[in-house]
DNA sequence: GGGTAACCGAGACGGTACGTCTAGTCTTTAA
DNA sequence: TTAAAGACTAGACGTACCGTCTCGGTTACCC
């Protein structure tokens, strides 16, 4: 749900207008909103997103091309509602009394979320980003973010309590824990595996112990 | 040098043959591809790889098209053939005594390396090896592989000295070091500053020690 | 008119509906349709058919290539078009008392259109029809069959009056008025002279009589 | 035998002196002369003569591109000597008495030798030679003008006999006599049928009769 | 028997055009 | 009045051939 919110306020004219329904006009179609998404959606499972085209969702969705291009302002928007909002994504995470468990349990979580069909499309919204900026602002708001902040809220607590040395370099400590996640998504993709997962978050919140 | 010879026999068809020309037929014309890895190389300085063209390239080169599909199977296999030619990306490191000090030089280095605008061209390649499977592993081979090895390396080394701790995975180590740098490369590229490459090597590699 | 009418009616989709623009969606651009035959019909004065291209067509018309794509299936309907529908090449005749002098004119209407530059005209859609022959069909339709039956109806006249024998094959006549001016203009087009014109109507047409 | 001789002196370059053999050099090779005969000959069974490259002419032979480019001037010229070298395209012809006769042969032999795969090349070969004036001249040249003068010298013979018109124009008339085959041959090829072979020869000399 | 000349195959070269696809924009009708 | 449909210009895609060229070699003749 949060998730949700943050998404619409991300992605700009996604709802037209907060009060229900009170402007001039036709009103936009709900049906051609879902068809879209559904398509991209679709295509996503067996396309690289370098593939997939405005176009081909325009036909797959039997909709205009225009209807796409009012209401996402790039590919990589479009991809990211699609996407994003689907179950699974969320990220909510259960309360643990310790901060080097939480963030454990936060890596945990995040590995399991990119392994995986999901995973490469993660990565592939990475890549589409590097060409276009707002996507990739659009890309930290709406996905990282959440994560980010997480892993800041138990790093300061874990600091606070004395499990973290305390001039620790808190935002280069949330790169230590993420980066080398992306940097394997990105470069190795099967090197995310069980194996990882099982090991890397215990030996890199350790590493950051005091 | 090093880095030369590894790119030639990644390449595939680069060099035709091991023994000095014995095939039938008009041989390359090494005037057409220096041409085309000068006219890639001149427009990456100002063009997002995704906006160069092949088409692009074969005009500004004087050279058909076909003259480049014949010799370079992707657009991502030419841009990394022209990028890393080029001189100042070769990784010659001045030996140092210590482990930890070799892992730290080497960092910088990469870090370096990874700034302005080489750091755009190299988060553009591992863009589009996200499309191209085939990209993805030319990537590795010809310019994260001897980061990769001389960190393994030194960690293995260090782990003899008891410096490291024996049972510390080498390769999660190794993603430990270069995963925080690609990262902040890909997902917020300002991040790679003066002050990341002065703090980040020492904290990174410090917290690795026994 | 009638070649209009008729040509209209033979290339697909040149009207999209009956009815007076009914359709959701853009309409045709006449302006680039105009701009298209505008341009084929100028690049047909000075260039053999072989050698005119839908991309230097789109080009001189400042249009895209698919927008000819989308209204033309072929070279050959696009320049049977552009050349049909010029003036000059209706095939209105002045009504006369004969059936004999009726197919003499028409005989000499023909070989004076069929002189020069549209002669070479006709000639080339006739050659690139023999590779594509849905545009045979279309090049009877449009341009073969007018005449064709003008000469029948003269012949089945003529027959009628005791002035032709009542048992000539019709069909194999009218090849036999046609054929040698077809084939003048294929094998040999300086033999379509001015001495041509003045006698083969009258030798062809007499060897008919009875 | 006529024909081959009168093909061998049509051909530029086809016997490069007259002398036998004096030059120095390499001679030509007959085996690739034959190879590449043979590859356009097979070729031309079931593909339409547009659609067969030099290119692959020359990768059906097992030859160089450079030696079809070396001893044919173009695709129609090495369309026309294999197609015409073929046994059942001479035109020798059985002597009969009269003139009248002898013209009905000649027609009905040519008729028979249009029909069916031979046709379609021939009226392939009269569309090639629409963009190629010298394609033109090498066609009259190897296969209309033995026809054209048999036909002509029986029609000479024929005025002297009183048995067509004195003042009979014989170029015209031979023209209406091949005419309305060629006419069918490019314009309707299905008409070429048996029917028409067994009632045109009869009709079109009869109608040229006195 | 060495030199020279013309041939041969292979295949790379700079080009042109193909017909398709996509990007974004523009111009209608439908709601 | 806005939404949606679909035609528009522009231009890249990767492929096929064009006709030319440059190799290493071969096969004759000529001295």
């Amino acid at each position: 749900m949060a998730a949700e919110a943050a998404l619409i306020s991300v992605v700009p004219n996604s709802n037209p207008g907060s009060n229900p329904e009170k402007r001039p006009g036709r009103p936009r179609s709900d049906k051609s909103r879902e068809a879209i998404l559904d398509a991209t959606r679709k295509m996503l499972m067996h396309t690289p997103l370098r593939d997939i085209s405005i176009e081909a969702v325009a036909k797959r969705a039997g909709v205009g091309k225009t209807t796409i291009y009012r209401w996402w302002p790039h590919k990589a928007a479009l991809v990211m509602e699609a996407f994003l909002a689907q179950p699974g994504l969320q990220n909510i995470l259960p309360t643990t009394p310790g901060a080097d468990d939480a963030l454990k349990v936060q890596l945990e979580k995040l590995i399991r979320q990119l392994r995986g069909q999901n995973g490469r499309i993660v990565a592939n919204i990475i890549a589409e980003a590097q060409a276009e900026p707002e996507a990739l602002d659009l890309l930290n708001k709406s996905f990282m973010n959440e994560r980010v902040e997480n892993l800041r809220r138990h790093l300061t607590q874990g600091k606070a309590e004395g499990l973290f040395n305390a001039d620790l370099d808190t935002d280069m400590a949330i790169d230590q824990l993420l980066g080398p996640v992306f940097y394997r998504l990105l470069t190795n993709p099967e090197a995310l595996d069980e194996r990882f997962n099982s090991h890397y978050p215990e030996q890199a919140v350790n590493t950051l112990k005091a």
